[in-house]
DNA sequence: CGTCCGAATTGATGCAAATCAAAGGATCAC
DNA sequence: GTGATCCTTTGATTTGCATCAATTCGGACG
């Protein structure tokens, strides 16, 4: 009797279990039925775990998967051949890694761990096959794909018309909501990024972040220690993202 | 015996006939199979023209359909609360609008046509149903919403890397490509849009725009008068481009 | 517990591009 | 053909942020 219970919670060390997992509604399984779990719980497989500053995959790697946060956090960025990096995004547990790279043979970006990561692999071609036979998950393929070509405009909007503070506020904003949604405080959490990937991303000079950091924190917005963060005044904060497109409005 | 060939010819004047449209290389058609294509040509539909200025569908706008550029030439942008702009990309003939628009009930952009265009329609609930029966349709999907996810990363990789020279290199190098794939002239061509679309696209200024365009003039790079340029010096513009990562190669 | 090295902060200076201002050019309607 | 309007170019000035330089902080590790 025992036997099938053990058999059922861990039917092999490298198939994960959507249905047990915390994630399910925030990752791929939220799109699915639950008799259709089955099959997307077959071609998942559960990744291994990543140290801080491990490479997950990069411009060399052969495109073969996407992959889901599971714990942890991820940093994607473009190193061009001049060496010159541009980070394109921050992932969090339950978000999917390596949609920019469907096109082409490789990745088209180097995946990073920030800290200590876990992550579940989709196989590309099982997941188009599948997507093939379940609409809602092609569907949702669809979906998270065109919010990221959003997210990537909103970040292109942000770095040509905002100045730092703007952005900076931006981020901490966008980092709240994510942690918020993941049940975590949206008004107390740590950044899982140094000073110098939100710099990269924000497209300012590490310098500049630490002066707006320490600017937002003498206007009583933030309380920051490292990469402890506090929002200590949210609306303030939502104000100062706003304030571009309020002093440019006409009326 | 000249009814059958009339109706051969136009058997329907709001369906398009992708076996005899030019694009069919370049638009989706390319990704089926000659006996798929009829099942293709049942979904689109021949949209109207749009005259210089117009609106192909804006924010407001119930998402319903992508856009394939038939001729003519598309620009999208986002217009925030307080009415600021952002060019987010120029669309050319057999290149498909609205996938960033995939994700909300409305349109995530403004799409407005920069000179006399005509489109091809798809309208999205047929396409979607279309492209979980063909698997080949489905991953070009794929394949495409990714392309869009890198022209994006690559944009927000000059807003916040490059400077206004090596940006509008780049620009005129991309568009110089994707004429040729049109069987343009890639060193010809007339510029579908103004200096100030291209300047918000950019994130510059328009007398930025101004000043680089005649340097440019100035140093035999190009010849521009207008919206006409004659690219003169590929290889030039290319340096110009690769500048920003050779300066910064450490050996 | 002290040492070391990368990360973060703070200050001083310089520059690329924005902004302000104004004059030409092109395009359209009438 | 002739204004009217918008688009483009050119020049003068300002400015936000990068860059350079120098501490200070913090965590890893013997």
């Amino acid at each position: 009797m025992a036997q099938p219970i053990r058999f059922r919670q861990a039917p092999s060390p490298l198939k994960a279990s959507c249905q047990q997992c915390s994630l399910s509604n925030l990752c791929l399984p939220l799109a699915v039925q639950d008799n259709d779990l089955d099959s997307l719980e077959d071609i998942v497989q559960q990744g291994r775990m990543y140290d801080r500053g491990e490479h997950i995959f990069d411009q060399s790697t052969p495109f073969r998967s996407c992959f889901a946060v599971k714990s942890g956090s991820v940093k994607t960025s473009i190193i061009t051949e001049g060496g010159e990096e541009q980070v394109t995004g921050f992932f969090m547990p339950g978000e999917l890694v390596g949609l920019d790279s469907m096109s082409g043979e490789f990745y088209a970006c180097t995946a990073k761990a920030l800290e200590r990561t876990s992550v579940c692999e989709f196989p590309i071609e099982k997941l188009e096959e599948l997507t093939g036979k379940l609409p809602d998950l092609q569907h949702h393929m669809y979906r998270l794909m065109s919010q990221e070509i959003q997210n990537s405009h909103q970040l292109a909007m942000l770095l040509s018309k905002n100045t730092a503070e703007e952005r900076i506020a931006a981020l901490l904003l966008s980092l709240s909501s994510r942690f918020q949604r993941r049940r975590m405080s949206p008004t107390n959490f740590s950044l899982p990024m140094a000073r110098n990937d939100i710099a990269n991303f924000l497209g300012l000079a590490v310098e500049t972040v630490s002066r707006v950091f320490t600017r937002f924190q003498n206007q009583g917005l933030i309380r920051a220690r490292g990469r402890e963060v506090e929002l200590l005044d949210v609306e303030a904060l939502q104000l100062v993202t706003r304030e571009f497109s309020r002093q440019n409005c006409q009326h």
